[in-house]
DNA sequence: TATTGTTATACTCTATAACTATA
DNA sequence: TATAGTTATAGAGTATAACAATA
């Protein structure tokens, strides 16, 4: 109980260690599928197409949290390297649907596993009931 | 135990769910204090300025792990708004000694308070017993 | 006229490299 | 010659705004 909020109050916050910690965790993610020529947020594209199958860019974009403008750039390279198909939606032609190939599928296999490797790696000095603590509060908080 | 990881693999990681959640997390904060005229990475400054006293920019440099060029950026911002002081070490001219001023440690209080109205917001769906458990891994993590 | 996707442009963040002054 | 700090520059990442096609 101190008469001023310290830095210590500012390091036990939620959204301090979340943030600073996310960077870690992301830079961690990123190293390992950059092998795959992929970045983090084609990773989250093709995750959301896993998850939902077929889905126009401007769905996608706001799931995501992006601008649409982003979509059309992930979707270019996630094509280039034949991981995902556009298709005219015929009943509205102004929509273009992405669906996941089978080469897609094994992309995002790849990307869970250098998630798997990442993840041994950063919580290699924790307890197991450490992590599975964490990993229950982060799916609580991400349910939300 | 399914043939070919998915997209549940993916989310079931600690890595993709700290990485989505952290900039989430940092994206609320980052509102917060940006009424108070500072970034994310100001805030992270005072706090390391606020636990160890006073450092010389190289210090701060590596400790925070950024370039020493953003820390001159962040520290001129920083002093013009009356938070740090910039002391040259007799002992080595060459050094920038910066130290907290009562203004920083105001600020650094207003921040700590902005994370935890943003925490506030972040868990209101979690249980205390969800947050404690939560907050414990992350302290966990981040002592490694 | 409104909406989807695309393209063009601009902005933010941060690092790298060149430079100055001290050692 | 080496180091602390600074400045100049460049690159990555992403958003905003203008545009084209379709509704």
């Amino acid at each position: 109980m101190s008469d001023v909020k310290g830095s210590a109050a500012l390091r036990a916050t939620l959204v301090f260690n979340l943030g600073t910690l996310g960077a870690l965790a992301a830079d961690r993610f990123a190293t390992r599928v950059e092998a795959l020529g992929l970045k983090p947020k084609h990773a989250g594209l093709l995750a959301a197409l896993d998850a939902e199958s077929a889905a126009s860019q401007q769905e996608l974009a706001s799931r995501l949290g992006v601008a649409p403008s982003l979509i059309v750039a992930l979707a270019d390279q996630l094509q280039a390297l034949g991981a995902v198909e556009r298709l005219r939606d015929p009943d509205d032609r102004r929509r273009q649907v992405l669906t996941l190939t089978a080469e897609g599928r094994r992309l995002l296999a790849r990307c869970a596993e250098a998630a798997e490797a990442a993840d041994a790696e950063l919580a290699s000095g924790l307890t197991a009931a450490q992590l599975a603590a964490l990993t229950d509060g982060l799916r609580a908080l991400g349910e939300q």
